[in-house]
RNA sequence: GGUCCCAUCGGCUAGCCAGGUUAGGCCACAGGCCUCUCAAGCCUGAAGCAGGGGUUCAAAUCCCCUUGGGACCA
């Protein structure tokens, strides 16, 4: 049985690249019908915070990577932390260290002035006696030979055991580091197979030489490639654009993101577009590439626009309501509003973006831009609003077709000696208060004669 | 400083393992068609194997070096 699992510190903001990396995980449990589990790495109580936590879950849910087990917290564990790390030392697998920090920081620098590695000493190695004093417990790596890392997007990877030193397990406040929280976990938690990012490929080897001394098998190793910004640097938190979350309140839909995020990094021939079933059907972590990405949005709004358009006015709806409300207005679903839906889809990349384009249907009052007013409201425009209102006058009982509506705006357009494009967009002005909409036909459909009547007579009553 | 990872259009990538392709697709970009604006759609275009050595009849593909980018160790 798969086990694999998402272990987010919550230092920060669940950003792009770990939701990447859940989603790796998620996928190869869903494809192996194994387990997807959550575990939270809150040992740094200093940086951690309840808040992080909830923005993790929060963004995996959103993205509806839900997890089978979890979420554990590392912070309730220490215990257990503690006691395999004497049970190394018992066994003679780890020592007592009881260097102070002050007398390892000034090793480190006078190395590091001489230009060589800065590496523990291993004074401590073979001390026999017990001393009253407060220690570290520190792993006694091996002295020679390689460690072998096999990762199934990298290959086999050589580590040389003289360049691991003995690093420390538990300091000497009785908190775990990393390493060892990490495969003490993964071994209770029977994982299988980890997933994680390509920056904890240097750490495999330690952790490796642990799972040895403990005698448990190895779990099977995939380090996927980071994502990198546009400048090519490191995804953090100084990006803010990072954040997973601030992507759901841009108006993106999660099944968007998601496939945006998986196909950084991981294709399957030319296919853009994924459905999530088809995922988990085609996912395999040998498909993943072995360089960064970068991520730009482009691709973002284009697989967004994509989905988007596939959901019908009513799928739409409730998706836009929440911008719309935050935009200080009340929407309800009414039909007329479900056929702009429709029209203004095509026009945006993000549900935001349909909301703002579409906002005017609520309005009674408009706001109309400047540069258009002075270019269409012009004697001629109102001249032509004139018109248009008395021609909507007679077909106002009437069931409106395009046909009816285009004729009579060709008519007017002829009469006045002018291009079609002045009174449409006069027209077009005076319902939305903009100059770009969808077709003028499909909105006068959509907010129905009367309305467009009344929209047409505010303007030429100024 | 040491160790490790990576390298195909501006971006995401296919092709590499099993050497022979006019190096393909998508996004973005440019031009055109459509057209009441803006999109969408359709057509066309520009654009890439980091560099250098080998191996080979033949290298994006295999090997080595250089360069560049990134990560970790604190």
């Amino acid at each position: 049985m798969v086990r694999v699992r998402f272990a987010p510190s919550p230092t920060g903001y669940l950003h792009v690249g770990g939701a990447r990396t859940a989603l790796f995980n998620w996928l190869y449990a869903r494809h192996h019908n194994g387990k997807f589990i959550l575990r939270i790495e809150d040992t740094d109580l200093e940086r951690s915070s309840e808040e992080f936590v909830k923005n993790i879950l929060e963004g995996l849910e959103w993205l509806g990577l839900n997890w089978d087990e979890g979420p554990y917290f590392q912070s309730k564990r220490l215990e257990r932390y503690r006691e395999i790390a004497n049970l190394l030392l018992e066994s003679g697998k780890a020592y007592r260290c009881y260097c102070s920090p002050e007398e390892l920081e000034r090793k480190r620098e006078t190395a590091l002035k001489s230009g060589i590695p800065p590496k523990y000493d291993r004074k401590c190695r073979n001390l026999k006696e017990i001393k009253p004093q407060p220690f570290a417990i520190r792993f006694k790596s091996p002295l020679e030979g390689t460690i072998m890392v096999k990762d199934m997007i990298r290959g086999e990877l050589i580590f040389y055991a003289e360049e691991i030193e003995d690093f420390v397990i538990l300091r000497s406040n009785g908190m775990p580091t990393y390493h060892l929280s990490v495969v003490v976990d993964d071994i209770d938690m029977r994982i299988t197979d980890i997933i994680r990012g390509e920056d904890h490929i240097n750490n495999t080897p330690k952790q490796i030489l642990l799972y040895e001394a403990l005698g448990k098998e190895i779990p099977k190793f995939a380090h996927v490639p980071l994502i990198l910004v546009e400048d090519r640097g490191r995804l953090s938190k100084r990006h803010g654009a990072t954040a997973l979350l601030s992507y759901r309140d841009e108006g993106y839909l999660p099944s968007a993101m998601l496939n945006f995020l998986v196909r950084l990094g991981w294709s399957h021939g030319d296919q853009e577009i994924f459905g999530i079933d088809e995922l988990i059907r085609l996912f395999d972590i040998k498909d993943v590439g072995k360089s960064p990405s970068v991520f730009k949005i482009e691709k973002l709004n284009w697989l967004n626009a994509e989905y988007m358009r596939k959901k019908t006015p009513e799928e739409l709806y409730p998706l836009i309501e929440g911008f719309l409300k935050k935009m200080g207005i009340n929407p309800k679903p009414e039909k007329g509003y479900l056929y702009l839906l429709e029209h203004v889809k095509i026009r945006a990349k993000t549900l935001k973006e349909v909301a703002e384009m579409s906002a005017f249907y609520f309005l009674r009052e408009l706001k109309y831009e400047e540069e258009g007013s002075k270019r269409f409201f012009d004697e001629n425009g109102i001249m032509a609003l004139k018109k248009v209102s008395s021609f909507l006058e007679t077909v106002k009982n009437e069931e409106v077709d395009e046909k009816t509506l285009e004729k009579g705006f060709r008519e007017i357009a002829d009469s006045l000696g002018l291009k079609l494009l002045h009174v449409a967009q006069a027209v077009r002005l005076a319902l939305t208060g903009r100059t770009v909409s969808p077709g003028i036909f499909d909105l006068i459909k959509s907010l129905g004669v009367e309305e467009s009547i009344r929209r047409i007579k505010m303007v030429l009553e100024k």
